[in-house]
DNA sequence: CACAAACCGAACCTAACTGAACAAAATCCT
DNA sequence: AGGATTTTGTTCAGTTAGGTTCGGTTTGTG
């Protein structure tokens, strides 16, 4: 087998469940731990997964970090997929939605598997690979135009101006930060304004933001706490937060991890 | 064996399972581990395949099968890098042009490898990303949006939207088909129209056609023959066929293929 | 708190892989 | 035929992947 195959079998299977082990690779694989080692060494280099203790995680946000908390990537994508799921609920049949680029919007294009008759339009090519992957009955996945960041979302004029012909009934927003005053921002200014584009396209706004979003502030804002139709955000969110978002945003929904409640702090 | 043969069946073998050894080459062609090696350079310059240490992948990790999208033969590979090593040729620095969908496109669009300052737009994915694997000084690469077709061609209003708010040096189009009368032809109407949206905001119109395309005729009409500024074809097209060509294109090229195609570039 | 188990990186070593250069064989051309 | 060209095989020195050992760290448990 050769590195590059274990690599990506490393990554896929990363990308599956939020995060592997060291050790039940080496039983997969059939290789020692130093050659897992070194290859997870060579995907955290390119930037698609990170080490951590015991085997590493995908790719998280690491806007805020705590330290002191190893397995907290683990729970974050938890959190991700506690949020998506919840927030898939909002969708019905038959509507419109958009996406905004992110991997909290890539965790909720997963969770929309099963909703039929969808029109989806998002910047991400990500994002359409992962709506293509599987195909249900009555969906369309339009990708807007533009140019492509390195974050992988499509951006600029193109991008803009073929939103702007486009009217949807839900348009679900990735955030890189949240906070009283700036409202939701992102650290990319074309990347804004596309969002931005994207939000003034749809009669509802979904923020989809977990609690590390919270008091993080980008460069760009995308829009106002009191623009959000709803915000979905998870149980780890501060009291602080919750009121302030409470507030100002139509409806907070707070998406608990399944598995285990209490196992928080 | 002849190495053409063999560079067939290794090819055949990568893309079967994804990868391929070089011992294991060694073995099942009877050769030695330099031949091997010098048929995967081979191939690897032709972006067919990516050496790794031990053999070689296919290209492309994230999205390895796509339907429709398959070079047919090592043989009409060459025509195709013949082609689009000419039509190279006439792309100027500092230019904006355009790419349609398609695997002579998609040849073409890595002969673009050394030019700088240009603007590329396209509606494949596909042909963005090969775009982006050699970035270059000055280079702009915009998809254009629209319903991703399962031959990897963005479509329909969005994407025909984008395209007219653009305005383009050239246009280099593949083709399905082309044959005196119809013209310019594709079995895909929503293709076509994209096509035509984008034959139409440019000012001059090259189209990329080896000789098996001669004589086809597809459901929808992208453009008459006259309206193309030049034809690039290869050498076994047809007498009949180039008199006709000569006769109503701009300009008909004829691609030699080198006598000795490895060396190449 | 102390201990054991798991985990980590560094260092080292072997085997495999690699490209360069050269030699031999096959093929082409006049 | 005979020289030129291309293709393939072989040798060789340098590189790389992968296993193992070892000392230190982290984590969990009694």
């Amino acid at each position: 087998m050769l590195a590059r195959q274990r690599q990506a079998i490393i990554l896929e299977e990363a990308r599956r469940s939020g995060a592997v082990r060291v050790s039940d690779l080496v039983q997969r694989l059939g290789v020692s731990d130093m050659t897992v080692r070194r290859d997870l060494d060579v995907l955290a280099g390119r930037g698609l997964v990170e080490k951590v203790y015991g085997g590493a995680t995908t790719i998280g946000d690491r806007s805020t970090d705590e330290p002191g908390f190893e397995a907290k990537s683990v729970q974050q994508q938890d959190h991700k997929e506690a949020i998506a799921a919840r927030a898939a609920e909002l969708v019905h049949p038959g509507s419109a939605i958009g996406l905004s680029a992110g991997t909290t919007t890539w965790t909720f294009a997963r969770a929309l598997a099963g909703i039929a008759d969808l029109t989806v339009v998002t910047n991400s090519v990500r994002i359409a690979d992962v709506l293509h992957e599987s195909p249900q009955p009555g969906r369309t996945v339009i990708l807007t135009g533009g140019v492509r960041t390195p974050s992988d979302a499509l951006v600029g004029p193109v991008a803009v101006q073929s939103i702007r012909n486009l009217h949807l009934d839900m348009v679900f927003l990735g955030v890189h930060g949240m906070a009283d005053g700036p409202g939701f921002t992102t650290p990319n200014l074309t990347e804004g304004e596309t969002d931005r584009a994207l939000m003034e396209s749809a009669r509802k706004l979904v923020v989809l933001a977990d609690h590390t979003k919270w008091g993080t502030v980008g460069i760009s804002t995308i829009a106002d706490l009191a623009d959000a139709s709803v915000v979905v955000s998870d149980a780890d969110l501060p009291d602080d937060a919750r009121a302030t978002l409470s507030e100002h945003v139509g409806e907070l929904i707070i998406a608990d991890v399944p598995s285990n409640p209490e196992a928080g702090e």
